[in-house]
DNA sequence: TGTGTAAGTAAGTGACTACTTGCAGTTCCG
DNA sequence: CGGAACTGCAAGTAGTCACTTACTTACACA
């Protein structure tokens, strides 16, 4: 009963630190306080044991929302972005490890890629938004954006705490630089709605 | 003396593949065509051979090169981007392993890191020179842009074999892409430069 | 009091792991 | 011809791995 959950605890836990040959059935039983045993009853094998760690934790993620009419871009993107970063650095070991697995065992990270399909879904749709709504000055294509962005993000929590040095410092306000360089590239002015023929639009939108 | 070259490449093969772990020598062996017994004569421990492994490929990178002072901002980088990425691609199985190893075996990825810090230094003083010599208009930070840049590229090559659809397409336009965007974040318009009292300082750069 | 369920203990299986020892064959060099 | 240097083969060591079997303990519920 209790035993399942803290079994599983464990196993993320220690994935997380060991990656999937390093989980050893002893390691996580310790971790556990449990009985190496109770993990075959309970799951049947090491294998079924990670893959059901694995779908436990892609649970409960949180990233902060976008709105579908944007209002103040630079102040909800920068927004979003922290909560990325923050969500990529607090699991930074386990993705790493999963990234690495993802060639031998398919199926465990494929569950992985969930959350950031879905971040960078809404993402590009928010990007859309804003040339919708007439906030943007140049051409670009969303999903480009977008994945400038969550790469940039990415590559900071997965690099930064190897090589400091190449960063933009501090650490708290890198989502936030990262956020501005992107709106200046699709030109977002700061906080300042550009007037075009596509404010109508969403005048219309927003009265309907 | 021929065995040593062929099982330094059947380790890094193996390794890129199963990681540390996953290497046991006698694969390694099998891969390089050679007995098990000779690794260890050659290289005392896996261990050792797989540092001395780690060490022979970080040789020869080979980076499109940034001239020190920029005439064709677009095309230079663009060209750089594209040698980045495919380096990158070329051993995206490898940086995988090696980052997710990073944690238990700091030695192997310290000179990992020796790669992509040297790619920051360079792209961070073209940054620099483009700002010099007066070709953008946004004030930004070379260290924050160059890390968005190499992050996006970076990110690109890991993930898109995983979820292809959320990174740009094609691939191979995916570089030019990102450093488009990025030349607009820093207010580079397309091939023309900006006429600042900056450019004094170039014209004396080039005439000493 | 009897029964079912979740947990533990102890011991062991066969496969794999890094690594060793001893012996023999080949190649090359003086 | 003789001896290094390199390589291979056969066998083995001590340890770890996932996983199993057989039996015991604790507790909930009826």
């Amino acid at each position: 009963m209790h035993s399942r959950e803290e079994i599983l605890a464990a196993a993320s836990e220690v994935f997380a630190h060991h990656g999937f040959r390093g989980s050893t059935t002893r390691r996580i039983a310790d971790a556990a306080g449990v009985n190496e045993i109770t993990i075959f009853r309970q799951f049947g094998s090491k294998e079924a044991l990670l893959r059901e760690a694995m779908k436990h934790m892609t649970q409960s993620v949180g990233l902060a929302p976008l709105p579908d009419v944007p209002s103040d871009p630079e102040r909800e993107l920068t927004l979003w972005s922290e909560s990325f970063i923050q969500h990529l650095r607090l699991r930074s070991s386990i993705i790493r490890k999963t990234m690495s697995e993802m060639e031998e065992r398919p199926e465990m990270s494929n569950c992985a890629s969930h959350v950031p399909r879905q971040a960078s879904a809404e993402l590009s749709s928010y990007l859309t938004a804003l040339t919708r709504e007439g906030w943007t000055s140049e051409k670009f294509e969303p999903r480009t954006a977008s994945a400038m962005l969550m790469g940039s993000l990415f590559a900071d929590a997965m690099g930064r705490p190897m090589m400091p040095d190449v960063y933009p410092q501090p650490a708290e306000k890198a989502a936030q630089m990262y956020t501005r360089l992107l709106l200046r590239a699709i030109g977002v002015e700061n906080g300042a709605r550009r007037t075009t023929n596509k404010q109508t639009k969403r005048t219309k939108q927003l009265s309907a």
